[in-house]
DNA sequence: TTCGGAGACGTAATCGATTTACTACCACAT
DNA sequence: ATGTGGTAGTAAATCGATTACGTCTCCGAA
C-alpha cells in the first residue's frame, strides 16, 4: 500500500509538498502539483486516515448509541443522523445497546478509546454521571429524545407532556370517556411525561383517572398486543387506547382485528412517534409525530458547536414540538 | 488526555512495560504490574486506539453498506451484523447508500481511506469491477443477499429461484390460477431470480405466463400500493398477489382494505423476506423468510477468514435456503 | 569459577500522516 | 549594494501506541 513517502519519492518532492497538494493548504506551483498528482495516480495512492487522525487529533467519526435499530423509530433516527453526518464528511459508528445499560457503558468505553469526535445517545440507562468523565475529556455528548437529567450535557428533546396531552385530548374530543394507556419503560422520562400529559387532559375534561386503564409495555409490538388484550378484558373496557409508541399501537390493532372490533367505531387507537409505517397500517394509524429529521439536524449542530469549541460553557437543551397526526384509526369516516 | 508515556513516567517504568501490561503480551512481575495499573487508574488513562491501529495496521472496524436502514429488512440485517461484530470487538460503520451507486462508490473510497478491516455490502450497483482495486489491496469484501457477479469476491446469498418458486406454488396449491407479481428493481438478480422461480412454478402447474400480471416496484410500501391497484384494475384481476418483499405486500394489504376485499378469501397475499413485522400485520402476512441471523454469522465468518488470511484463494459463495412461512394472508381459517 | 538459560525490563525504531521552522531564490525599490 | 517581500520548497519533530532487539540479574549445573 503506497504511502505519502512513496508518492514524494516518485514525484521527486518532499512529503510536506505532497501533503500540501493533498489538502490544498499551501500554494504549490502547477508543475510540481502535476507531478505529485501523476505520482498519486500511478501508485494508486490512498491517504491513510488513521495516521492523519493520530496527528491532527480528529477522527471525523461520531458514535451513535441507541436501543434497537430494528425498531422503525430508531432506524429512522439512524438514517437521518447518518445522512447529515456523511454529507459533512463524518462517519457513524452504530452501537446497538439492546436496551442494556451494561452494553451502553461498554460502548462508552469503546468509543472513547477510538477517539470519536462526539457522541449522540438515545440512552436507556446512562445518566450525566456516566458521561461526566467524557465531558471532562472534552468529548461532546448530545442526548437525543431522552435525557435523564437535563442541564449538564446538551440535549434535543420533544415536549412529551404536550404530546401525551394532545393525543389524549384528541380522543376525548372524539367522545371517548374511558381511554386505556399502554406505557413504555417506567424509569424513562419519555414515559412519565407522556403519562403526565394524559392525566392533564383527563383532568381538564373532568374525567376521572383510573389506574386500571394503564398497563405497561416495552415499545415492541407483542407488548402492545398483550396490553390491549388486558385492557379489553376489563369489566369496563376502554373505547380508545393510547399506545406510547406506534409499534405497540400496531400490536393493539392486531387485537382489534382478532376480536372483530371495528376501528375506530368500536375501538379507537392512537400511537406515538409518527414512523412512516403508520401511514400504511389498515386503517392508517393516528399518531403524534416526532420531527426526527429536524431533531437530527439540531443534534448534529449542537455536536459540531462543541467539537469546534464555539459552544457556550453551559449546556443547551433544545425542545421541539410534537404534532398530532389524526388518521383513520381515530377519525370516523 | 493521558498517554502511555505519562503512565510509564508515573509508574517509573518504560512504555514497553505499560504496553505489555495493557495487552498481556509479556510476563510482568506482579509488583510492577500493580504499579502500572495504579498509575493508569490515577491518570484515568484510556489507550488510544487510533495510534494502536496505525502501528498494528488493524482498525477492528468494518464497513456496512446498505441501501436504506429505514426499511425493516435492512434494519434487521444491520442489527444482526452489529451484534456479531461487537461481540468480537469489532465496530460497524453504517453506510446508507440510499439506493445510489454514486454514494456507494463514495463510501467505498471513504472506507478504504479509513482502513476498515473489511466490508459487508448489500449493494444496488456495485460490481466486482468496482471492488477489484480493494481486493488487490487485500481488503476483504463480502456480498450480502445480492451479488451481481458471483465467484470473484465472497458472498452469502439465498436461493431466490427456490424462494420465488415456493411462494408461487403455495398460492397455486391454495387454488389460485391468476397470480399477480409486484417486482423489485429490474437489474438486481434478487428480482430476476424470484421471477424465474415464479415462472417455474407456473409452468410446473401448467398455468400460462401472463406478463400483464407483472408490475414493478421499489421495495417500499407505496410502490406496493400502486402495484396492487394496477393489478386489481385489470379486466381479469388476479386472485392472489406475490410481492417481492414484505413492505410492498404491506402496501398491497392496504389496498385490499381500502377496497373491502377480504384477505385471503377474495385476495391472497404473500410477501418476501420474513421481517418480524409480518407477524403483526392484520391478517398476519405469509412470507418467505430469509435466515438473516444465520446469513450474518456466515458473512462475518467469511470476512474474518479473509482478514486473518486463512481463506482459500478462490472466492466462496454460500447459498442458504429460504423457508416458506404460511400465515393468515394466504390460509383460509 | 564459569557458563547457559530464564525472567524482568528498557531503548529506540516504526507506523503514515501534518506542520513548524528554515532555506533558497527571484524581483523590485531604495 | 542592500533591504524587503513573496513564492516554493525541505528537514525534522510530532501524534501515541507496538515490538524487535538488547541488557541485566539471578540461579543452578558443570
Amino acid at each position: 500500500m503506497a504511502t505519502i513517502r512513496d508518492v514524494a519519492l516518485l514525484a521527486g518532492v518532499s512529503t510536506a509538498t505532497v501533503s500540501h497538494v493533498l489538502n490544498n493548504t499551501r500554494t504549490v506551483s502547477e508543475m510540481t502539483r502535476d507531478r505529485v498528482v501523476a505520482a498519486m495516480e500511478e501508485l494508486g495512492y490512498q491517504p491513510n486516515a488513521v495516521a492523519r487522525s493520530l496527528r491532527v487529533n480528529e477522527t471525523l467519526t461520531i458514535g451513535l448509541i441507541l436501543p434497537d435499530v430494528e425498531l422503525p423509530f430508531f432506524a429512522w433516527v439512524a438514517k437521518c443522523i447518518e445522512k447529515i453526518a456523511s454529507d459533512l464528511g463524518y462517519n457513524i459508528i452504530l452501537c446497538n445497546s439492546g436496551w442494556s445499560l451494561i452494553r451502553e457503558l461498554q460502548y462508552l468505553e469503546n468509543l472513547q478509546t477510538r477517539r470519536v469526535d462526539g457522541l449522540i445517545c438515545i440512552s436507556v440507562g446512562l445518566t450525566n454521571e456516566h458521561v461526566a468523565p467524557l465531558l471532562r475529556r472534552h468529548m461532546p455528548v448530545v442526548w437525543f429524545e431522552e435525557a435523564r437529567i437535563e442541564g449538564v450535557s446538551d440535549a434535543v428533546l420533544i415536549d412529551n407532556v404536550k404530546g401525551g396531552y394532545e393525543a389524549t385530548m384528541h380522543l376525548i374530543v372524539q367522545g371517548h370517556r374511558r381511554i386505556g394507556c399502554i406505557l413504555g419503560y417506567g424509569r424513562a422520562t419519555v414515559t412519565s411525561d407522556r403519562l403526565l400529559g394524559y392525566q392533564h387532559a383527563l383532568r381538564e375534561a373532568g374525567l376521572p383517572f383510573d389506574h386500571t386503564l394503564l398497563c405497561s409495555g416495552d415499545y415492541e409490538a407483542p407488548s402492545g398486543l398483550r396490553g390491549a388484550r388486558q385492557l379489553l378484558d376489563l369489566d369496563e373496557p376502554p373505547t380508545a387506547i393510547f399506545a406510547f409508541n406506534d409499534m405497540m399501537a400496531l400490536g393493539a390493532l392486531q387485537v382489534a382485528h382478532e376480536r372483530h372490533l371495528r376501528v375506530p367505531d368500536q375501538l379507537a387507537l392512537i400511537g406515538f412517534d409518527g414512523i412512516p409505517l403508520t401511514e400504511f397500517m389498515s386503517p392508517s394509524l393516528s399518531t403524534v409525530r416526532q420531527p426526527i429529521p429536524e431533531m437530527s439536524r439540531i443534534a448534529f449542530d449542537l455536536l459540531l458547536d462543541r467539537i469546534h469549541d464555539r459552544a457556550p460553557n453551559e449546556s443547551r437543551t433544545v425542545r421541539v414540538e410534537p404534532t398530532l397526526v389524526p388518521r383513520a384509526s381515530t377519525l370516523p369516516i
